[in-house]
DNA sequence: ATGTCGAAATCGTTTCGA
């Protein structure tokens, strides 16, 4: 049998999920690449050190995969239909020997690849805890070292999405009870603040582009039935360098999946983005027979 | 604020982190 490569030209969707734990969550992710199949999934809280990642599930379907993970705790991947070029992991990755990068990059929370030409950074940003805890205080360091990374990032240039679960909701619009919520961990001022700087001049909140309104929310609390009530937050999200915000086309909460059995408590956010994707794929070449 | 999860060790119940 005669095979040829062929190419389907189109957009480009990437996406980010906070999966908690890649290996309880491993049938509803590759369900869900299979119906929707975006040309990235960017995952956090995978939980799982790298030499257990089940890499396979995601390759059988014809994702490539990095990843930068550790036991228990955080851990990042990168689920690809093109190749995965120049991939960087922790701060390290850009900032080289810097003692903060190093110190600040123990835990796995960082991993980038350059995808069709464009940067992808995918992040779990530390959740703080409580405004009286120390990892409160590590979360507001944590941003600050976002910022010199993410400016060391666009040094070279090149179209950014930089995405994931920031564990901040960046206004009062992206929380269910700002009266009671708002200045509390995840809203407070300092967070929102370090992470605006973090994101600097270029880089906006893609979803905030098509829609303007409250009750749209990425996460929602296993506890005190956050879900059953419609109680989310909008904590992960996508921003993009002005050359790929002007192209993109929509982005959607895949809010459906957070109703799933044994669910993850964070649903899937997808960009669309006018950026030429080609998948190549095996065909028969029926012609030749004819 | 905490009514639930997932992972790991203290192993079948408790602790931690979210």
């Amino acid at each position: 049998m005669l095979l040829v490569l062929t190419e389907r030209s189109r957009n480009m969707q990437i996406a980010t999920w906070n999966v908690n734990s890649v290996r309880t969550r491993q049938e509803q992710i590759t369900d869900w690449l299979i119906e929707f199949r975006p040309d990235v999934l960017c995952l956090q809280e995978t939980k799982v050190d790298d030499t257990l990642f089940p890499h396979e599930a995601f390759t059988e379907i014809g994702y490539q995969v990095s990843f930068h993970g550790q036991k228990a705790y955080n851990g990042v991947a990168l689920l690809s239909l093109h190749p995965i070029e120049d991939l960087r992991t922790g701060f390290y990755g850009e900032l080289g020997k810097d003692n903060e990068a190093i110190r600040l990059g123990e835990q796995k929370r960082v991993i980038s690849g350059l995808i069709n030409e464009i940067r992808v950074v995918n992040l779990y940003v530390p959740n703080g805890s409580a405004l009286d805890s120390d990892k409160y205080h590590y979360k507001l360091e944590w941003l600050e070292c976002l910022e010199r990374y993410l400016r060391a990032a666009e040094h070279r240039g090149e179209p950014l999405c930089v995405l994931g679960d920031f564990n901040v909701a960046p206004e009062d619009r992206d929380i269910h009870s700002p009266e009671r919520l708002s200045g509390g961990i995840m809203a407070s001022n300092a967070e929102r603040q370090a992470l605006k700087n973090a994101l600097g001049e270029e880089l906006e909140d893609v979803f905030r582009i098509f829609e303007p309104d409250s009750n749209h929310w990425s996460w929602w609390d296993y506890r005190s039935g956050a879900w059953d009530r419609d109680r989310g937050w909008r904590i992960d999200q996508i921003y993009l360098s002005a050359d790929l915000l002007s192209l993109s086309k929509s982005c959607l909460i895949h809010k459906k999946v957070r109703g799933n059995k044994q669910p993850s408590d964070h649903a899937p956010v997808v960009v669309d983005i006018n950026w030429p994707a080609e998948e190549m794929s095996l065909e028969d070449d029926n012609d030749f027979f004819n």
